[in-house]
DNA sequence: GGAGGTGACGTACC
DNA sequence: ACCGGTACGTCACCTCC
């Protein structure tokens, strides 16, 4: 038979000793398939140089007889040929060595050991990588499949009458075609329980969202009297609540069960519940139950149904673009769909007021539809970095940037006739680890003051184009200084200061490099036009939004708000092309972290540390060449340079711009980030000299861009930020501190007058590690420590809150005093001002030189005074 | 038993 | 184990007198 197929969720089986994958899929009737193919498995065996013709036809002989009998399966090498390859940029003989099984390459590779043998690679791929790559069946792709429909067949042990599809066709033949709309079919769910471990409390009721379908699930009623709400399914109790679940799932069948942080909690909380009452959670197509991995970061997978954990995606790719302060359902719906969850106080079941359980319900059901919200807004971005990297949806969705770099280089080796190098080794990556670490990028030394008229120039992608431009990698890098090479900066390795020299012979992996950019800059062409076309993409954008799109036209954040205005279905090709120019612009970026991380196949930490050199000298060279054109330079970070306008027209300054880019090599460019009207540095606490990565601007349309300051950290008290931020509005708006002032005074009289409301005084600060793991005991271990007492549940990761309340006796340290926000107490008010409210804006008031502490201390005599 | 330096810790910038 | 160097700032801890 012929049919057209999408693939959504690979897996591999062994019969008879062979490995075959098993994919499912939709036909373009949205028909559930799933295809059964195999391909051959092999791995390389890199020859030295210079061996004779003979020698090699007697290894090959060797090596055809190789066979293996471990594990209960017996594998031989079924065929051995002679390659022409490429390994690391150079040209090697190498020996295609065929196996049986894949899970075997380990142990032949093992038996390899001969001295013509230089090196074996190509064992550690995964089965479904290397099925991938060899029949070009790309996930989400559109492919017409000939092949042989299994029905009720004894082929693979009849394993099609098990599976819960609508065809199981054995694979003949794959050809892509053209691309065809595909619909996922989505169920998101969510679990409510009376515990936070797993397994230790009861579920009480589980919401389940899907189009045109709203459940929740429970057996827990109010006195008896059943609800209202239409969407409410009671059952007998917890077990018959487990076997509904499983039997909707099935009944909706769908592509992807999406959950938020379901790996970690919903779905081995269900199937802790599940064996504790003997009920069979047989989610899987074939009628498995889910399975985990274990370690601290746990992955559940389900045969046959995509399970999509939304946040680990969205931690791993977008986390930092991110506003949300914490990845908490609750924020990151308010940063992308512009909804939030429902207001509901956890309690244990048995203390749950008879009227409250409505509100529950409704509680539960809304996670599920704020979690089906999210999958339905990150589809686009979803599904093209899946086609991209070319590995399954259930990893790409999980892994970390770098594991996506890799997995996009892997398998784009084939077109420069690459052996893919090996993963590290335990005993490398501890090397690699304790390694010294190399020099960083370079800080500009501000001067504290309030500044008018400046602008910002920043290169574009600047690691990946200098990557890009000197041909920098592990394959390219030189032993020595070689005629016509590129030669990086001097810098210091080791302790010993040295320059590393690099091929002009471009290698394939600045080569992928450069198409990841080229290929950005064309989605990004065609974004701009398809924008122009439809036209009512500015229109739904608020100004931060607007101001966001002038300095990065992709910036997934841009996505807020889309799903209000009914703009993700109407400009579905739009938010493709979108998704697809943001990907290929977060691979680029996240190419040079792979270079230095331990974990890579292709880590150089000569190759990062000449990126890093170059980033410094480019960096530092466009700060003097500000300088020379007359243009005061205030401000600098790694790729960014900040300057004082010096009566030059923006026209004018656009024209140096373009002037300075003209002396850039290749495809480093540096852009215009925006004018500004003012800005604000100031002092460190200590001493004199400007801080660092803090400052604040003022643009024309009166738009701040707030960096590095108290405003922008998580871990001080609302009170002084939202103080710090309107003293900073005001004085960048008046060019003054006059008005400010005054608003710093009205907040200490209220402060003084305890007319601050507790909520504002909260203190938010992560548990980093366990709490028996810490060598100093700081407020929020303090915090944490009260939390443990009080039974509320707390572990590494969480947000503490706490505030620092009068006590009695006076106790000197700061953790003395921490109260949770549910402990009654007083605040402390000479830790707010001092601690809190002083600090965040002393320094600011400084820059006019107005002496805070002066002003306050005369206040608090006054004060004393009236009493 | 207070001053002051140092280290641990958390967070932000790019 | 899943990017890492630069930087700021707080608080506890330690040493010193």
């Amino acid at each position: 038979m012929k049919l057209n197929f999408i693939p959504i969720d690979y897996s591999y089986f062994d019969f008879e000793g062979r490995n075959y994958a098993k994919i499912i899929g939709r036909d373009e009737n949205g028909k559930r398939v799933c295809i059964i193919d195999s391909c051959p498995v092999y791995l390389w065996a890199v020859l030295k140089d210079e061996l004779s013709r003979s020698k090699i036809n007697s290894l090959i002989k060797e090596i055809e007889k190789i066979s293996l009998d471990t594990k209960g399966r017996k594998t031989e090498v079924e065929k051995v040929e002679l390659r022409e390859k490429n390994f690391l940029g150079k040209k090697v003989k190498a020996l295609k060595v065929f196996a049986t099984n894949y899970k075997d390459l380990h142990d032949i590779a093992d038996k390899l050991g001969m001295p013509e043998i230089e090196k074996r690679r190509g064992y550690d791929l995964g089965f479904i990588t290397h099925y991938i790559i060899e029949k070009k069946l790309k996930p989400l792709s559109w492919y017409e499949i000939d092949g042989e429909l299994l029905n009720n067949s004894q082929e693979f042990g009849g394993m099609d009458s098990v599976l819960e599809v609508d065809f199981c066709v054995k694979v003949e033949k794959i050809r892509e075609t053209e691309t065809k709309k595909f619909k996922p079919k989505v169920l998101a769910y969510d679990i409510e329980t009376d515990a936070f471990k797993i397994g230790e409390g009861e579920i009480l009721m589980i919401s389940l969202v899907s189009d045109n379908f709203k459940k929740v699930l429970t057996y827990k009623s109010p006195k008896e009297i059943e609800t209202d709400l239409e969407y409410v399914e009671y059952v007998k109790d917890e077990a018959e609540l487990l076997e509904k679940f499983v039997e909707y799932v099935k009944k909706i069948s769908p592509d992807f069960l999406v959950g938020y942080f379901s790996d970690g909690f919903d779905l081995p909380y269900l199937k802790a519940r599940a064996e504790k009452f003997n009920v069979k959670l047989s989610l899987g197509l074939d009628g498995s139950q889910p399975k985990f991995s274990n370690g601290l970061n746990i992955i559940a997978k389900i045969n046959g149904i995509v399970h999509i954990d939304i946040l680990k995606f969205i931690r791993s790719v977008y986390s930092q673009y991110m506003q949300s302060e914490t990845l908490s359902l609750n924020e990151v719906a308010k940063e992308f769909l512009g909804d939030s969850k429902k207001e509901f106080k956890h309690k244990h079941s048995s203390k749950i007021a008879q009227d409250e359980w409505e509100k529950y319900y409704e509680y539960n059901l809304h996670d599920s539809i704020l979690t089906y919200g999210l999958f339905e807004k990150f589809w686009p971005d979803l599904s093209e970095f899946t086609k991209i990297i070319q590995e399954p949806i259930f990893n790409v969705s999980r892994n970390g940037m770098s594991a996506n770099v890799e997995d996009y280089i892997i398998h784009h080796l084939e077109k420069f006739n690459e052996i893919p190098e090996k993963r590290p080794m335990y005993n490398e990556i501890s090397e690699r680890k304790s390694r010294e670490k190399y020099e960083g990028a370079f800080v500009f030394q501000p001067t504290p003051g309030l500044y008018e008229n400046l602008a910002i120039f920043d290169f574009t992608s600047m690691h990946a184009s200098i990557i890009v431009n000197y041909n920098l990698s592990k394959s390219t890098l030189l032993e020595k200084n070689e005629k016509n090479c590129y030669e990086s900066p001097e810098l210091e390795l080791n302790g010993k200061k040295t320059k590393f020299y690099f091929s002009k012979k471009s290698g394939f992996f600045p080569e992928l490099l450069k198409e990841i950019v080229e290929l950005r800059k064309k989605y990004k062409r065609e974004l701009k036009a398809n924008e122009q076309k439809t036209g009512n993409f500015l229109t739904n954008l608020t100004g931060n939004q607007i101001k966001e799109l002038k300095t990065d036209a992709v910036n997934p954040i841009l996505n807020k708000g889309e799903q209000k205005t009914g703009n993700f279905l109407t400009n579905l090709a739009g938010n493709q092309i979108k998704a697809r120019s943001n990907a290929f612009k977060l691979l680029a970026n996240a190419y040079y972290g792979y270079l230095g991380f331990f974990g890579a196949r292709y880590y150089c930490v000569e190759a990062a540390a000449s990126t890093l050199a170059f980033v410094r000298k480019y960096n530092k060279e466009t700060i003097e060449n500000v300088a020379k054109e007359g243009c005061k330079v205030i401000f600098g970070d790694t790729d960014s340079v900040g300057f004082l306008l010096n009566k030059k027209s923006k026209e004018e300054t656009l024209k140096f711009l373009k002037k300075l880019n003209e002396k850039l090599p290749g495809i480093m460019e540096l852009e215009l980030e925006d004018f500004y009207k003012r800005g604000i540095w100031v002092s460190k606490r200590t001493g004199e000299a400007g801080a660092k990565k803090k400052y604040a601007l003022i643009d024309e349309q009166g738009r701040l861009k707030i960096r590095g300051f108290e405003t922008v950290r998580r871990d001080w008290c609302a009170l002084a930020r939202e103080l710090q931020n309107n003293i900073i509005k005001q004085i960048l708006k008046d060019g003054n501190e006059k008005k400010a002032l005054e608003s710093l005074k009205e907040i200490i009289k209220k402060l003084k007058q305890r007319e601050i409301n507790i909520d504002k005084l909260i203190i938010r600060t992560q548990l980093k590690k366990p709490i028996s793991e810490y060598k100093n005991i700081s407020p929020h271990v303090i915090a944490a420590k009260k939390m443990m007492e009080q039974e509320i549940p707390i572990s590494q990761g969480n947000l503490v809150e706490y505030y620092i309340a009068e006590t009695k006796d006076k106790k000197k340290l700061v953790r003395d005093k921490v109260k949770l926000p549910n402990e009654k107490g007083e605040y402390n008010m000479e830790y707010y001002l001092a601690h809190q409210i002083l600090p965040a804006v002393e320094n600011i008031f400084q820059v006019f030189n107005v002496n805070i502490k002066e002003i306050v201390d005369g206040k608090k005599q006054m004060t004393l005074g009236e009493f």
